[in-house]
DNA sequence: AACCACCATGAATCGCTGT
DNA sequence: TACAGCGATTCATGGTGGT
């Protein structure tokens, strides 16, 4: 790792260790052109989960996300974000990443601090894990604010990049990519994660091509096992990563030195499978073409079934989704629902089907 | 539009006149079940916008729209949000849209005023509006966040309804549903849209499905052009707005006078397990379903217990009810002895979770 | 080699009711 | 109000080990 120290130099390509906001006081001002941060989100979990076959989910327990109150937690966050944006050039921008825990909070300091949002990007996980209980919604995303240093600055946005990271449609402000597991997942000499949140470097990729250039300085200070300097140098950019914690930093800089630059894998990565689009039935309901107490006739016109606002179907004393109750009034071991049942328009029979295919087509218009 | 007013008596069905708190501190406390709110978002456009080929974008320029600084704008929705707080049951839950020049303000007071944020949800716009310059993400989502009055508080989540209407798997934190436009979006006399923000039916049916069941009362401080309202007409819950402008107002009393609310039996929804009656084991034995003496297997093979004649069983060493034996012989925290238990009937192995079925089958046809 | 069954796991603010 | 007992609850992915 090349370490580059003089009077104003910046420690390009380094790990420092200790406080990031010792730091980052420590460094020349307005000499970086990008922070990328992933902030303790202070969680508050309570007691332990066990998934359904009471096997106990590893959680986020460790002492750097406890914090004794909001009030705590706001002022490590504004004092975080002060040192950053004074060393961030006049052009330069912010991404910080976080979850509803913590990123209002986030969001609010950088507003109070000056910086001038430009958007909030969402990362819409591929496979996030469910929601165990059935108490809540399955907590599919996260949220990433990019922001300039303040109100009218000029910022980097490499639009036709991301276009063609998009396959030649203009980059929306919602990112679909799974999380880091498999060999990208680091762990530690026991076999354990060696971090509890490491981002995928896919992530990383689509920020750093959209708002940096080769050459670049960005700068990390919650660095943990290093993603944002792994993927700098496979694009040739500069990093600085600041970490505390010992452990991160020896896996961090193993994991950078093994690294080369301009790795193609990288590109592979960072486009998710994109599947044939399911639509849920529920979602005609939803949608107003289909009015929950319609009737729906099977195809053959020997059975009929209501629609139920919940998207699912009431035909005879069975209940249940289009499938199940065309497969149970035709004592059939299946049947695709969207074939089975049909709707009265203008006197004509139509199939459901229509109404996805619609759907479909609409969608295909302006893709995923 | 009825109009109960009375001593403590709410005006359901009712569109208030007036300033969104004022008004809400002249309704009784702890009278509503839901409140959803689209409060003005704050949008400091500077200028106008303008597409590539000059046509002037139609943006949110109205004056309610306008907030000096951060600091007004945080009064305001700390002001509003605890109007909203005195008027929700303990067991009532909100809802609040916004985009990321107001949702950070709105997400951090709500926390400050002690309500407990249970998820932040996505919506995800099927066909939002190009970034004409090509210097930003197409700003393609609006957030939403629910929340519960405190910490601990209970709140309605209709979990399996929410399942069903995403064909089987449970409902994640992103909800993919097309912008409103079409006939559904409202016109005023002139042709132009009634109001630059209105939001579609299908994201309050999510909404109102998913947090409240019929007969609700559902509150909306903003009301605008009464989507809520509409919607909450449909599905057979109770809706009060509040609005101050006149036009809006009469955009939303005739928009409401022509919703038709569905049949009662479509606004049934799938159930929980959770609600289903309670049936003791010891009723299988007393009901000479299962004999005392009589071998259970567990559904892994590795385990056998003898049931005894008080409706508890001795499996090993260890002694007590279907849950407590099933737990110990597993090692596990918990256990569902219904579905953990099995029996050897005709060369088959059957959970005796079916013999529960079946009494709740004849509860059903012969209620208690 | 190809395929399949099985298992492990991920930033999680994850009960309710009767005594 | 604290405590104990019942019993409800998961999706996508990738690695491993066997046929």
């Amino acid at each position: 790792m090349t370490k580059k120290m003089g009077a104003d130099a910046l420690p390009l390509n380094t790990i420092l260790a200790g406080d990031c906001i010792e730091m980052m006081n420590s460094l020349p001002e307005a000499s970086v052109d990008l922070i990328f941060a992933d902030p303790p989100y202070n969680l508050q979990l309570r007691g332990d989960l066990h998934r359904p076959d009471n096997s106990r989910v590893d959680a986020v327990d460790d002492a750097w996300d406890q914090f004794a109150s909001f009030e705590v937690y706001d002022r490590f966050t504004s004092a975080w974000l002060k040192a950053a944006r004074r060393l961030l050039k006049p052009n330069g921008a912010i991404w910080v990443i976080g979850s509803y825990h913590n990123i209002f909070r986030v969001g609010t300091a950088l507003q109070n601090e000056g910086y001038w949002i430009l958007n909030d990007v969402v990362w819409r996980k591929a496979n996030p894990m469910p929601n165990f209980r059935g108490k809540r919604f399955t907590n599919a995303h996260e949220t990433m604010i990019w922001a300039s240093k303040e109100e009218g600055a000029k910022y980097t946005f490499n639009y036709e990049a991301l276009k063609s990271l998009n396959e030649g449609v203009q980059m929306r402000s919602d990112w679909v990519l799974p999380i880091c597991n498999g060999h990208e997942r680091l762990k530690d000499d026991s076999g354990e994660k060696a971090h509890p949140t490491q981002k995928p470097e896919s992530l990383l990729h689509r920020v750093l091509v959209g708002s940096t250039n080769p050459g670049d300085v960005v700068l990390d200070p919650f660095f943990g096992t290093g993603t944002t300097g792994a993927v700098a140098k496979m694009l040739g950019r500069e990093f600085i990563g600041i970490e505390r914690d010992e452990g991160y930093r020896k896996v961090a800089e193993k994991r950078i030195a093994n690294v080369r630059k301009f790795d193609r894998d990288a590109l592979q990565v960072s486009a998710s499978k994109r599947a044939e689009p399911r639509i849920p039935f529920g979602q005609l309901v939803e949608r107003g073409m289909l009015r929950p107490g319609e009737q729906l006739y099977s195809m053959n016109m020997r059975h009929k079934a209501k629609v139920r606002a919940d998207g699912t179907l009431v035909g005879g004393d069975v209940k249940g989704s289009i499938h199940q109750v065309g497969a149970a009034l035709e004592g059939a071991p299946s049947c695709n629902g969207w074939t089975y049942w049909c709707i009265r328009r203008d006197g004509k029979t139509v199939p459901i089907d229509i109404f996805r295919q619609q759907i479909r087509a609409e969608m295909a218009e302006r893709p995923i």
